[in-house]
RNA sequence: GGCCCUGUCGUCUAGAGGCCUAGGACACGGCCCUUUCAAGGCCGCGACACGGGUUCGAAUCCCGUCAGGGUCACCA
């Protein structure tokens, strides 16, 4: 039998980093195995559901490159996959365990329960609700209800034990009596989590459950679902919580606000966003995938870092290309301890994978970003494709995302260059620089053909004739053409930027440091 | 607090009783290369939570302790 696996967020915002390394999981155990994989949307809670937070959603996914196979967009023979559009299946799911005894109704207000949980609280006693029609007798229970709907709960079995076979944690026994009898729809006919999961999951044909660890503790009220409606069991596999970095906690949006360090704020800065953004916006928060495309990370290098979060190909494999890790994936192999998610490591992927890209797909990748900036027009002409072809070639490895381009490239687009006063006051106020800028710019007419190779020849045959070390010459030269100490290299920079030019931008450092 | 889960370098991980003087990667430190920054090369720092068993032999199996986490809704 074919497997079939599902991922199923509910629509209350960005796609969470987390969410998606379950995902990817579920993704990659059904591409191994030539299955199928199911997106489900789970919006039954209609208040606090944001139809908008779909798209974004769905976006992430085909970013990544993990597509579902039936769902929302592209639907399949168990459509509708919005649990909002399948209010009818609960009920009637619902109805025959209250027909058959699993379930009763519980006319108890809000107000009644919470009393009774605070003092159950004020005991110090575990709080395990047991409805008052619990024992009422089936046909009974559907008078009651048919007179005046209300809450069904399910009828949790006395005395006995769950237990659950799971592919990631092994065994897992729990006491029915320290389970609660759980809502399984409200008085509207609305269901709660825990039983729309079992009734569709059976609807859908699910074979494996691959779901975060968090949903450990909901899974023998699941199962006891499962045997009430009489279905039958699918596997289940809890992959281990995403914490945040050097925390051992849950990652959660919330947090991870602070994972925008001066130096990712200076990054969103420089592609467009303003402080006010930075802080507010959702997409611009570590904590989601939106975050990541917004600074040119390559997808792929996600893929490979979210699927080495818990699981390996083996001791010593860190970028697995997708065919390897769907070769290769197994739940078997898959941690049971939380993995803690690690920017640095990720942004040293990100570099892995950007080293290999073709050039072509560069351009297409780092264009936007300037256009955004203004530094090149929306149609770019084939001159404009030809520069920046050589700036990123220039920038080699150290273009590690796509936003870096601005880092290594903005300059050249810039009318005057934006002098940083740290590099101004090293580099251009030293002792004897100006005047090896001026001597050298009346040199750089003899420079002929104005290219990389030429320049570098001419700058070392000028140090040498003046007997002084390369470097002494090198760094004041580039800050007056760049304004900055770091960057590609010099001979590149000065044959992009042109011999007019680098004699016009040596002349304005110069006049700089006069003043 | 109840229930449940989890404990190997700071982090991600390898480890299925002898291959372990515990391997790799990121990060960090040093050196080399070098015009800066990256990249690359070499070297270094650095872990089996603790205590008992079982066994000729334990990171690995069992028990306990401790620590961390998840979850306890008419949220998902």
């Amino acid at each position: 039998m074919s497997i079939r696996t599902r991922f199923a967020p509910s629509p209350t915002g960005y796609l969470h980093i987390g969410g998606v390394r379950t995902a990817l999981f579920n993704w990659l155990l059904t591409k191994r195995h030539a299955g199928t994989f199911v997106l489900r949307i789970e919006d039954t809670d209609t208040e606090r559901n944001k139809p908008e937070a779909l798209q974004p959603i769905l976006d992430g996914f085909r970013w990544l490159g993990i597509q579902w196979d039936e769902g929302p967009e592209v639907n399949g023979p168990y459509a509708p996959y919005f649990q909002s559009q399948r209010f009818d299946t609960y009920k009637d799911a619902a109805l025959r365990m209250l027909a058959e005894g699993h379930a009763y109704p519980d006319y108890m207000t809000k107000e009644q329960l919470d009393a009774d949980r605070k003092a159950a609280e004020a005991a110090k006693k575990p709080y395990i609700h047991r409805g008052p029609h619990r024992d009422t007798s089936p046909a009974e229970c559907v008078k009651l209800y048919e007179a005046t709907p209300a809450a069904l709960r399910l009828k949790v079995p006395a005395g006995r034990s769950v237990v659950i076979d799971d592919i990631i944690r092994g065994r897992v026994e729990v006491q029915t009596d320290t389970i609660g009898d759980p809502v399984i729809l409200r008085a509207d006919s609305r269901p709660l989590y825990n039983f729309a999961v079992v009734v569709d999951d059976v609807a859908m044909k699910i074979t494996h459950v691959v779901r975060a660890a968090e949903h450990l503790s909901n899974t023998p009220t699941q199962v006891l679902i499962y045997e009430a409606l009489q279905y039958p069991q699918p596997t289940f596999a809890h992959v281990p919580v995403v914490n945040e970095p050097g925390s051992k906690k849950k990652l959660s949006k919330r947090d991870m606000k602070k994972f925008v360090t001066v130096d990712v704020k200076a990054k969103l800065r420089a592609i467009g966003y303003t402080d006010e953004q930075i802080e507010s916006r959702d997409d611009l928060n570590p904590a989601t995938v939106a975050f990541y495309r917004e600074l040119g990370y390559l997808p792929t290098a996600i893929v490979n870092y979210l699927a080495r979060l818990g699981w390996s190909l083996d001791d010593k494999a860190e970028k697995i290309d997708l065919a390897d890790m769907i070769a290769n994936f197994a739940l078997e192999r898959v941690n049971s301890a939380p993995a803690s998610f690690d920017p640095d490591k990720l942004y040293w992927l990100a570099g892995e994978y950007m080293k290999e890209l073709p050039l072509k797909d560069k351009l297409v990748g780092c264009l936007p970003y300037l256009q955004r900036a203004g530094m090149i027009g929306a149609t770019p002409s084939d001159e404009e494709k030809r520069k920046l072809a050589t700036i990123i070639t220039a920038a080699g490895d150290r273009l590690k995302l796509f936003s870096d381009v601005l880092t290594y490239g903005a300059s050249f687009y810039r009318a005057d260059p934006t002098y940083e006063t740290k590099a101004v006051e090293k580099r251009l106020k030293k002792a004897g620089a100006a005047d090896l800028l001026r001597a050298f710019a009346a040199d750089l007419a003899k420079v002929d053909p104005w290219d990389a190779a030429t320049v570098d020849r001419c700058l070392h045959d000028f140090c040498a004739s003046r007997n002084i070390k390369s470097a002494e010459l090198v760094h004041p030269v580039r800050v007056a053409a760049t304004g900055a100490e770091v960057g590609i290299g010099l001979f590149d920079t000065l044959a992009i930027l042109g011999r007019d030019e680098t004699a016009r931008r040596i002349q304005l450092a110069l006049k700089l440091v006069q003043i």
